[in-house]
RNA sequence: GGGCGGUUAGCUCAGCGGUAGAGCACUGCGCUUACAACGCAGGGGUCGGCGGUUCGAACCCGUCACCGCCCA
C-alpha cells in the first residue's frame, strides 16, 4: 500500500467512526409509514467466504438506501446474518475436525482449538451447536467489519441472525399457523434425498448435471412365452422394478399389455402397462418402473397402486431385503435372494457394475451397452446423485397455489422487469410441494412432538404442539404442554421431532422477523410490507419465491413493493465468482486497500441492476481517479474566500441552467432505478462541463473575487457532491465538511433539486465559448507548445448571432487562453466559426 | 430440448429511430499557482452475419451463428 492510500484509510476510519457515533443512519420509529423506506436486506451466509461479489451487490442496496435517505425518507436499513444451516455445519466440521453424533452425551467441558488437526471427533448435538455459535460469531464480526468499511449505511441497531431467538420464534410460530390452517402436513413418501449429507432436499435446491451413463439392455421374460428387452441406465434398480411401461400406440408391445413380465435374476412378476409417458424413441421404447429412480417413477407407482420395493438406503447403499416377503414377491425366492445378496450393502454405483456382471452370467443382457449423456439430479451443494427415499417429512403445500403465487409475483415491481419472467417460469415449473424439514442439527427446530403409544410405538398422527408463549422451543430438550420431561420416549409419553427447518423456511420470513410481527403490530404496520427487496438473480427461485409464498400464506399480502435484482460479480473469463470454483482469489479488503472503498463502490455503482459485472480493476481505478479529481476541484473552489452571489455573468447563468438540467436528468434516472445511468451523467457533467471547462473559464474571475463566479462554483460543487454522495460516501463527506465549523453529514443533506438553484438560462454562450477555447487548445497542441503560450492574435469570424453569444465569453477566453489581442467579426455568409490563431513566443522557462 | 439476456474501438462498457460514444490501453504535446494520482490534442469501429420495415436502422421486425445465465 502506498503512502497516499494511508490518507484514504485515515479518512475512511475517521468518518466510519463519526457515522457510528452520530447515528447518521439511524431509523426513526416515530416517523410515519409514508415517510419511511424499508429495506428487506439479504442476510449473507456468514460461513461462506467473503468475496468481491458481496461488495458488488451490497453496494447496490446501499446506493438505493442512500438516495432514499437524501430525498428525505426515514430509511430502515437493517443487516442480517444467515448463520443457520448446512454451510455452517460443514465449516464447523472442518474447523474443529468434528462430526455431530446425536447419540453422544453432552460434554460441558469440551474444549477444542480451531484449526485442530487429527482424528474426527464425534460430539453431541448440543456441543456441535455450541461450536457453530463460536464460528458464526467470528464470521459475523468479519462481515460487519467489511460492510462498515464499505460504508453500507446500515442501522446496526437493527440486525438479526437467522438462528437467534427472535428468528426461531417467528419461524416456529409461522409454521404452527400453517399447521393450524392445514397448509403444512407430515407425509411419509418418497422424497429427494442426499445420501452424502443424509437429509431431504427441496426442488429449489436441486440442480441437473449432465453425466455419462450407459444403457444396458436387459431381457425380461413374458408370462405365457416370449420376451422383451428393456433399456436402462440404472440396472441396479432391477430388484426395485414394479412394472414395465410402454406407449399405448407402440405396435411392438401392444399385444402384451396387461400381461406380466418376469424380471431376470429376481423372477419377480411385474405388470406390463401402457402409458403415454413412455417415449417410443427412447431406448427400446419399453422401460422399467422402479421404486424409485426418478419423479416419473413415483407418479407411475402411485397411479398403479403397486407396492414399493425400496432397495436404496439413506446412506446410498443397497439395503438388505428378504425376497418372498412383503413387497418382494418372486417366483423363486432362493434364486432372487442369492442374486440380491450379491448387491446388498454395496453403494449404488458398485451395485450397478455388479448386477451387470450377474446379468451377463445369466444371459439376460441383450446387445451391447450404449453410452449416453443424461441429466442427473444433485443437491446443489452435494457431490453425489440424489436418490428418492421414503422418509417422513414436513411439507408446505404450494402445488395447489401456483396461480395465486403467479398473481402475487405480478403485483411486485421487478427491477429490471425481465426477472419477473424468471419467477413466473419457476412457479409454473414447480412439480412438488415444499419439503421444509431437514435432517440436520444447526437450524431452527421443528416445534412439535408426537405421542408415544402404550405399546411404545410413535403415533405420528398425534401431533403435540407448544403454546405460543413458550416459543421458541427445542423439542429435543423441552417437553410438550401437559407432559413432564420424564415421559420422553416412554409409552404414553412423547418424543420430539428430531428435525430442523430448511434454512429458507426461516429466511423467507425476514420481512416478518424485522417487523416485530406479531407482538408489536404498531411496528409491524410501519415496516411491512417493505419497500425494497434487494437480491441477486440466483436466488429468485428460493429467497424471493419462498418469501412471496410465506407472505401469501400468512395473510395474503405481498412482502415488498419492489424487488431490485443485482447481477453477479464475474471473473475476467466471465465466470461467476465463487469460492467453490476457486476463481475468487481477490480478497475484498485488498481491493479496498488498493482503490479505497469509494473506488470499489464506483465499480458497483457503474453496473446496472440485473447485469453481471466483470471484476475489473480498471473501473475501480477510474473510481479512485474520480475521487482524486473531486478533492482537487473542491480544493480550488473552497480556496476562494470572497462573497458569492447569484449568477449574473452569462457564462455563470448558463452553467447553473445546465446544472439544473443535470439534476432533473439524474433524479429521473434514480426514479427509474438506474443508478448507473445517474452516475454516468453526473460524472460526465462534472468532468466535462465543470472541471475541464467552467473551472478553467471562470478561474481568473474567481481569483479576482467576482461574486458571480464564486457563487456559481460553490453552487455547482454543492450539487455535484450531493449527486455523488450515494456512490462515494467518504470523499463527499470529507469535502462537504471541509469548510464547516461543525460537522453536518452530506448523507442527511437534501437531494438537490432544480428548484433550489437561482434563476438562470443557457443562451448558448457556454457552448460557443468552449468551442473557441478548444480551437485555441488544438492550435497550441498541434504547434507542440505549452498551453500557457500566448496567443498574439485571435480572430473569429462567424454568423452574427453566434458572434453576439461569443462576446459574452470572450473576456474569459482571453484570460484562460492567454490571448493578447482578439477580434470578433460577424459574417452571415458563414454557418460556423472560423478561427485564425497567431501564436506568440513561448515564455522562456526560468533557468534551473 | 425450453426460456431469458448478450454480441458496439485492443479491453471494460454506455447509447437503443436522425452525422458512431466514454474510461482504460495506444500516439504526440505540455509540470499551466485545483489536479503529472493530471491536462490538452490525436489515431482507432462497414455497431456478430443475412434478409426486411423506414426518407433514414447499432437501435424496430424476421432469421441464423456464437457466448452467458436460468430451467428441464
Amino acid at each position: 500500500m502506498s503512502k497516499k492510500n494511508d490518507d484514504i484509510r485515515e479518512m475512511e476510519e475517521r468518518w466510519r467512526a463519526y457515522w457510528a457515533e452520530a447515528g447518521t443512519y439511524k431509523y426513526d420509529p416515530d416517523r410515519a409509514r409514508g415517510e419511511t423506506f424499508v429495506v428487506d436486506t439479504p442476510p449473507p451466509t456468514v460461513s461462506g467466504s467473503l468475496h468481491i461479489g458481496h461488495v458488488f451487490s451490497f453496494t447496490h442496496t446501499d446506493l438505493m438506501a442512500r438516495y432514499q435517505r437524501m430525498t428525505g425518507k426515514n430509511v430502515f436499513y437493517p443487516m442480517g446474518w444467515d448463520d443457520n444451516g448446512l454451510p455452517t455445519e460443514r465449516r464447523v466440521q472442518n474447523v474443529f475436525s468434528v462430526r455431530c453424533d446425536p447419540s453422544v452425551p453432552y460434554d460441558p467441558d469440551l474444549k477444542l482449538e480451531p484449526g485442530r488437526e487429527g482424528d474426527v471427533i464425534p460430539v453431541s448435538r448440543t456441543n456441535f451447536i455450541e461450536l457453530c455459535d463460536v464460528v458464526v460469531t467470528e464470521d459475523e464480526a468479519k462481515f460487519k467489519d467489511l460492510f462498515q468499511r464499505l460504508a453500507l449505511s446500515v442501522d446496526w441497531d437493527q440486525h438479526y441472525e437467522t438462528i437467534n431467538e427472535r428468528s426461531r420464534f417467528v419461524s416456529q410460530l409461522s409454521f404452527l399457523r400453517l399447521l393450524e390452517k392445514g397448509e403444512a402436513e407430515l407425509r411419509e413418501a418418497p422424497t429427494m434425498w442426499d445420501v452424502e449429507f443424509q437429509t431431504s432436499v427441496a426442488q429449489a435446491e436441486v440442480e441437473d448435471r449432465e453425466r455419462e451413463g450407459t444403457y444396458q439392455h436387459i431381457r425380461f421374460g413374458v408370462e405365457g412365452g416370449g420376451d422383451i428387452v428393456v433399456a436402462t441406465t440404472r440396472p441396479e434398480l432391477l430388484p426395485a422394478c414394479v412394472a414395465v411401461v410402454a406407449h399405448p400406440d407402440d405396435k411392438r408391445y401392444k399385444d402384451i399389455i396387461g400381461k406380466n413380465a418376469i424380471t431376470p435374476l429376481f423372477n419377480a412378476p411385474v405388470p406390463i402397462v401402457a402409458d403415454e409417458g413412455a417415449d417410443p424413441e427412447k431406448g427400446t421404447g419399453i422401460l422399467m418402473n422402479c421404486t424409485f429412480g426418478d419423479a416419473s417413477d413415483i407418479d407411475w407407482w402411485r397411479a398403479l397402486g403397486v407396492p414399493a420395493r425400496e432397495v436404496i438406503g439413506r446412506d446410498g447403499k443397497m439395503v438388505a431385503v428378504t425376497w418372498g416377503e412383503d413387497a418382494f414377491n418372486t417366483e423363486d425366492s432362493a434364486a432372487a435372494q442369492k442374486a440380491y445378496d450379491e448387491l446388498s450393502g454395496l453403494y449404488v454405483n458398485q451395485a450397478r457394475k455388479r448386477i451387470v456382471e450377474l446379468l451377463e452370467e445369466s444371459g439376460a443382457i441383450a446387445g451391447e451397452p450404449e453410452k449416453t449423456i443424461r441429466a442427473v439430479k444433485f443437491y446443489e451443494r452435494g457431490e453425489r446423485p440424489l436418490e428418492f427415499v421414503v422418509t417422513r417429512q414436513w411439507f408446505v403445500k404450494i402445488m395447489n397455489k401456483k396461480d395465486r403465487l403467479l398473481e402475487q409475483g405480478r403485483k411486485i415491481n421487478w427491477r429490471p422487469e425481465m426477472y419477473l419472467k424468471r419467477y413466473v417460469d419457476w412457479v409454473e415449473g414447480l412439480n412438488q410441494d415444499w419439503c421444509v424439514s431437514r435432517q440436520r442439527y444447526f437450524g431452527v427446530p421443528i416445534p412439535v412432538w408426537y405421542r408415544v403409544r402404550t405399546d411404545g410405538s410413535i403415533d405420528h398422527s398425534d401431533i403435540l404442539r407448544p403454546s405460543q408463549e413458550n416459543l421458541p422451543v427445542d423439542p429435543s430438550s423441552d417437553a410438550p404442554p401437559g407432559f413432564t420431561p420424564e415421559q420422553r420416549g416412554k409409552p404414553g409419553g412423547f418424543v420430539g421431532d428430531p428435525d430442523v427447518f430448511d434454512t429458507w423456511a426461516t429466511s423467507s420470513l425476514t420481512p416478518l422477523i424485522l417487523s416485530g410481527w406479531p407482538d408489536d403490530m404498531e411496528r409491524h404496520r410501519a415496516l411491512y410490507p417493505s419497500d425494497l427487496r434487494p437480491q441477486a438473480h440466483d436466488i429468485i427461485r428460493t429467497w424471493a419465491f419462498y418469501t412471496i409464498t410465506r407472505s401469501w400464506l400468512e395473510d395474503g399480502s405481498i412482502p415488498w413493493s419492489n424487488v431490485a435484482i443485482s447481477g453477479h460479480g464475474l471473473d475476467p473469463n466471465r465466470k461467476k465468482l465463487s469460492k467453490s470454483k476457486g476463481n475468487a482469489p481477490v480478497v475484498p479488503t485488498d481491493i479496498l486497500d488498493e482503490f479505497g472503498s469509494d473506488g470499489a463502490r464506483y465499480w458497483s455503482g457503474a453496473a446496472r441492476l440485473g447485469v453481471d459485472a466483470t471484476f475489473d480493476t480498471n473501473v475501480m481505478r477510474e473510481g479512485k481517479r474520480l475521487v482524486t479529481k473531486l478533492r482537487n476541484a473542491a480544493r480550488l473552489v473552497q480556496m476562494f474566500e470572497g462573497e458569492g452571489s447569484d449568477p449574473t455573468h452569462p457564462l455563470d447563468r448558463a452553467l447553473i441552467a445546465r446544472l439544473g438540467d443535470l439534476i432533473t436528468h439524474v433524479t429521473s434516472r434514480w426514479e427509474a432505478w438506474d443508478h448507473a445511468g445517474a452516475l454516468a451523467a453526473t460524472e460526465s457533467w462534472f468532468w466535462g462541463d465543470l472541471t475541464d471547462n467552467f473551472l478553467e473559464i471562470s478561474k481568473d474571475r474567481a481569483y479576482a473575487g467576482d461574486a458571480s463566479a464564486i457563487g456559481t462554483l460553490r453552487t455547482a460543487l454543492s450539487v455535484v457532491l450531493r449527486l455523488f454522495a450515494p456512490y462515494l460516501p467518504y470523499v463527499t463527506e470529507e469535502v462537504w465538511n471541509a469548510n464547516r465549523d461543525e460537522v453536518s453529514s452530506i448523507h442527511r443533506a437534501p437531494w438537490p433539486t432544480a428548484g433550489e438553484l437561482p434563476d438562470a438560462e443557457d443562451n448558448g454562450c457556454f457552448d460557443s465559448t468552449v468551442e473557441i477555447l478548444t480551437h485555441i487548445r488544438r492550435a497550441k497542441s498541434e504547434a507542440k507548445v505549452s498551453l500557457k503560450t500566448p496567443v498574439d492574435r485571435l480572430s473569429v469570424r462567424g454568423p452574427a448571432e453566434k458572434i453576439e453569444l461569443l462576446k459574452q465569453g470572450i473576456t474569459d477566453i482571453a484570460s484562460t487562453g492567454n490571448v493578447k489581442q482578439h477580434e470578433l467579426i460577424a459574417d452571415d455568409s458563414l454557418e460556423a466559426f472560423v478561427c485564425e490563431i497567431v501564436l506568440g513566443e513561448p515564455e522562456s522557462k526560468p533557468a534551473t
